[in-house]
Parts: C-alpha cells; structure tokens; sequence
DNA sequence: GCCAAAGCGGTTTATGTGTG
DNA sequence: CACACATAAACCGCTTTGGC
C-alpha cells in the first residue's frame, strides 16, 4: 500500500522558469537536452541531474491529458507575468503533478490556519500517517520544505520550524482563473463555492480577491448562484 | 525485448545543537 | 570553546515501470 512518493529533490525557482519558458518551444527530445545542459552549473551528479530534470519535465511537460489545456493556457501567460505571478503558476503545476506536495501543502496550510509556527517534525509525522514509515517519505518532505523554503513561500526559525511571510498578493485575473481551475481539479469536485476558494488551504501563501464577474469571462467557467449569498463555481469542459 | 524514465534505499557529506 | 552527537542535504547506483 506504499504511495508513490516522487518529489525527492530540492527545485530550484530559476529551474522552474527555464523549464517553463522552453516548454512553449521546444520537443521533448530538445527539452532533455536543453535541462541538461542548463542544470550542469547547479546539479554535477549525472543521476541527481536526470532526477531533477524528471521532476522538471513532469511539473511542466508530461502533463495529465486533462490539464494539458490548462497548462498550455499557463504557458501563454508566463512570459508577462512579474515574479510572484509565475511563483503561482508553479506552485499550481507542482500541485497537479505530485499528489504528494499537494498533501503535504493542505497539511501545512492547515497548520498554519492553527498556528503560527510549523515544526519541520510535524510536517514530518503528518506526512508518514499518510504514506508509510519510510525513509523515503523523509526525503521528500524535506525536499519539498527546502525548496518552497528557497522559493520564500515560508522561512525558516532556528532550524526546526517555519513561518510564514507576508501573503503574496495575486491581483491578475488570469492567474486568478488558473488558480480556482487548480483548486477544483486538485480535489478532484465538480464545483465548489466561492467564498472556499478565497480562502483555501492549498494556496494558504497568497492572497486574492476572485470576483465571479471576470470568471465568467473567462468562458472557462459556469458560475451559478445559489441562495442568497452562495455562489458556485464549475468548470465547463 | 529494449531502452529510457521513474522510483527507491543506502551512504556520504554538511550543518546545526547541546554539553561539559 | 571544543567536542560529540544528531539531523539535514546531497549524491549514487540499483530495481522496477512503461512506451515503442
């Protein structure tokens, strides 16, 4: 009953951006090579090296039939988006693509809810309720707390907790959209009411305001009212 | 059946921490 | 302040999986 785990190595935010900028033109025969190439000045052992390019390729190239549509539509905007836009589109790729940082985020962000400091041990323990006393549980979370910790989603106290900074606040509609798209295909509902996604737990280090006009627009989205203040929020295709 | 990709566990190296 | 001990991080190579 061991849960593939996956995420085993520490990604770096400039390895994301490379990744995702070269996804729009390139095959993924040219992408592998092109990785390679560019994570050699950060990643010497060849078998770290092909490790992280694997989680790379499958965070932004080899994505689920699903959300290829998604993804494409992510690609498209990257490029005019400021830093903390693209840090949400990753964070929202990573999401889709690994189960296991998706639990782990939800337990996090649930904590943070409770509490302002999070030990590194507890994250530790949560993790390994859910996918088995291994030690490979061990290093992937550690591998996920180092790199959203060198992202600066959280920072780190005295080496055994972590907090959290400010919110990064996300104000651009698109990314908004992605966002609430995320939401609802990560949990895997069919709809889900507005005001959840305001202040849901996978996306606990950043801040928005999504209004249900502009979703509209998008055309991706069916957005029904129910009751007074109850507002609805499905995906069309 | 072959090759590349994905997953895994063990080992080594680096960093941090508490104690005398 | 030095030392031992503990934990974190990096690295490596083997096994399994999956597409062609």
């Amino acid at each position: 009953m061991t849960k593939a785990v996956g995420f085993d190595q520490k990604v770096l935010l400039h390895h994301l951006d490379f990744t995702a900028n070269e996804a729009r033109k390139l095959t993924r025969k040219e992408m592998y090579e092109v990785l390679d190439n560019y994570l050699r000045n950060d990643i010497k052992g060849t078998k770290s090296r092909k490790n992280a390019i694997t989680m790379l390729m499958k965070i932004w190239f080899i994505v689920d039939e699903e959300i290829i549509s998604l993804r494409n539509k992510a690609l498209e905007l990257f490029p005019d988006l400021n830093k903390e836009e693209r840090l949400l589109l990753h964070w929202g790729m990573v999401i889709l693509a690994y189960p296991f940082f998706k639990d782990l985020v939800q337990k996090m962000g649930n904590l943070f809810r409770l509490q302002d400091e999070v030990p590194s041990a507890v994250v530790g323990r949560k993790m390994k309720e859910l996918y088995g006393d291994r030690r490979r549980v061990e290093v992937a979370t550690s591998a996920v707390l180092m790199s959203i910790k060198s992202w600066g989603i959280v920072e780190m106290l005295k080496g055994r907790s972590y907090k959290l900074p400010n919110k990064i606040h996300i104000t651009n509609p698109d990314v908004q959209s992605f966002l609430v798209e995320v939401i609802i295909r990560a949990t895997n509902v069919k709809a889900i009411p507005l005001d959840m996604v305001q202040t849901h737990t996978l996306f606990f280090p950043f801040q928005y305001d999504v209004s249900a006009t502009e979703l509209r627009e998008s055309k991706v989205f069916q957005i029904d009212r129910q009751g007074i203040d109850m507002i609805m929020v499905e995906l069309t295709s």
